[in-house]
DNA sequence: GATGAATGAGCCTTCATTCAT
DNA sequence: AATGAATGAAGGCTCATTCAT
């Protein structure tokens, strides 16, 4: 009986976790208008019924899988070791970080793009999202102070722009590859093409933080 | 007679316009799954089915009003004398520029953005498109090219890159607005803040084309 | 003047013969619910506006259809020249000649079913169909009694039973064919099956009508 | 609660019956073009969703009573008892069995002009029809070799050719009632009419068949 | 906890027809 | 005589969600 129990929270939760993932994927290709939950269902080999069980309809579940993606963001770019060089360093591996990041979870640019056409109405009625957020700025504060102070960081740096600066270049770079391919008629996806735009959006972040 | 004859190619012609606008609002509002047709024919003051009349199907309409939104940015893009001023001040005008019409046409990046979430499914169905947004290159490409003459502007830098990275630090901005704004619990729409902004890309991107 | 009003004239008369052909091919195409005035109008290279200008609407104008296919059939029956041989093969001939009708104007029978489908709501608004049709009755007749004077058909045979077994033979087969195709597993269409079955046909009737 | 499971089983597989009569009556009716989905569920007295619940689109749903039919007449051709008589008595108990189906069974031969009409494009992607239908044949042919073996039925009479025969005297009345009630100027459904009718078949049939 | 059945609202699109010249 | 513009009424179908067990 308790091994029944065991193994049924456990299924339970990884079913959970199969939803969640299945609408991470969905909600990532279609976008929220365009996502079907009958889809996400099929796609985590679970009954509808049992999505709604759980996250009782399709924005709470999506703001469950925005809070997710933003968790684990955070928690990768907090696993990084910073301290360990200069602060202009440090910020261009965060510039890398960023950018790998983008590329191994493509769902996240995309959520957020959908998130953001919907004029962020589900991050506006979750409560975690900031707190979640908050080491993203401190990162970036801490590492401008160290900079400043070792004189490898020019002073005058906001932390917001340089995390808004550092996201850009990539955010954009990735999220209109399908335009931008067309307009500039190169695959822009192309490892060559990708290792380059890394290249150059180092080479204008260190420009601009140089002091 | 004739007068009559004209007048009517004049309402049939602005009725189309309507139509155009009205989608252009819609589409870039609720993105192309969101968007209504009904609502279109309601916000154009038409008949739905006039809708159909003219542009046979909501990817059609759509496709257009994308193509518009293109023909209109290069057309104003092409018609600023940047010859005038050294080359790395052009760049720097053309960031302003740049800024400026995202933020007076809000409907281009969201519009552009819906496009991309459905893999530039209507661009890559649009014969104009490339032809139309070819100006965008060359401009950067003379810039460049002139630049390095001059000695303004450093040697070794891509006409596309550079085009990326200008429309990247507003789009970026603007286009993420709605979370950025939460997550960092400001309002980013605020006239200190836009100007700010734009200070800082031209910062960013002056740094980095300097010699 | 003159010869522009008669020129007139017979494109009109052509036109909407042309609108006529159209609406044939098109109403035994799909059946009258399946049919569309835009593809007749496509079909006739006319303006959708011409044949509601001609034929009112899409009642008037199957009606029209249809007259105009009675009318045919009954024309070229009437045309034969039965009187040469004896009944017995006249009524053979006549079997010949439906037949061959069927086949050579497929729209026929279709155009017929489609009316039935309907419960001949066009024809019973028609006033001269009737008219039209009364050939269809006199002809076997007046065949039937001559066979009967002269010994060569059977005396107590009704006219109208004998007109539907011509008639229902070979429309059954045609109208029929797509599935029984399916069913029997073969191309009922080829030149032997037809061949074939107009041999049955006549066997039959033959054997029916044998005093 | 297994009592309240069947139930519900019941309950569903009459919902699903319930669709498909009231489908078949309505196809019939209108034929699969002027067929009303809407005008199907309310004459199911259900919920029109259902209908795509259960059979996806109409013409799925269309196929399901087209088997459906065939499966029906099948299965009462197959129980009628011909082995008791002569083969020639036997044929003509076909003629009256196939007769009177069709009488009691208007919707059915309905059902075949449409799906004609269309080609038979459901049938064609209908797996089980053929099979369905296998017994039409084999049951005459068995009658037909029966009776030449008996003496009572002429040799070299194909089997295909006497069924069609045989439906085609039928068919061909009863599915232009209309029109030729029109053009005979006599109501074709009365019970003397249906009665001479049948004679007319059977005598036919009988003539051709002697051997 | 889990699931098959059922539904209301609405969406894109079609179509015959009319308007206005 | 001829036609481009416009429309009301539906039609098939989808989708998030709820019911009922």
């Amino acid at each position: 009986m308790a091994v029944r129990k065991e193994k049924n929270t456990v299924d339970t939760a990884d079913k959970q976790q199969r939803i969640l993932q299945a609408a991470r994927t969905e909600f990532a290709e279609k976008g929220f208008d365009g996502a079907r939950v009958d889809r996400i269902a099929e796609r985590a080999q679970a009954n509808k019924q049992l999505i709604y069980y759980y996250f009782t309809n399709k924005d709470v579940l999506f703001t469950r899988v925005l809070e997710d993606a933003y968790r684990d963001i955070r928690k990768h770019e907090a696993a990084l070791s910073l301290d360990a060089c200069p602060a202009n360093e440090a910020i261009l591996k965060l510039v890398e970080f960023t950018w790998h990041y983008y590329l191994q979870n493509p769902e996240f640019i995309r959520l957020l793009n959908s998130e953001n056409q919907l004029k962020a109405r589900h991050l506006k009625a979750s409560m975690s999202t900031v707190e979640i957020n908050q080491s993203w700025l401190s990162i970036t504060q801490d590492l401008l102070a160290r900079g400043s102070r070792e004189g490898t960081v020019r002073g005058n740096i906001d932390a917001m722009q340089l995390n808004i600066n550092i996201s850009a270049l990539g955010f954009f770079y990735l999220i209109n590859q399908s335009t931008l391919g067309i307009l500039y008629q190169t695959d822009l996806s192309q490892k060559a093409a990708l290792d380059e735009r890394l290249r150059v959006m180092k080479e204008c972040i260190a420009a601009w933080i140089k002091p």
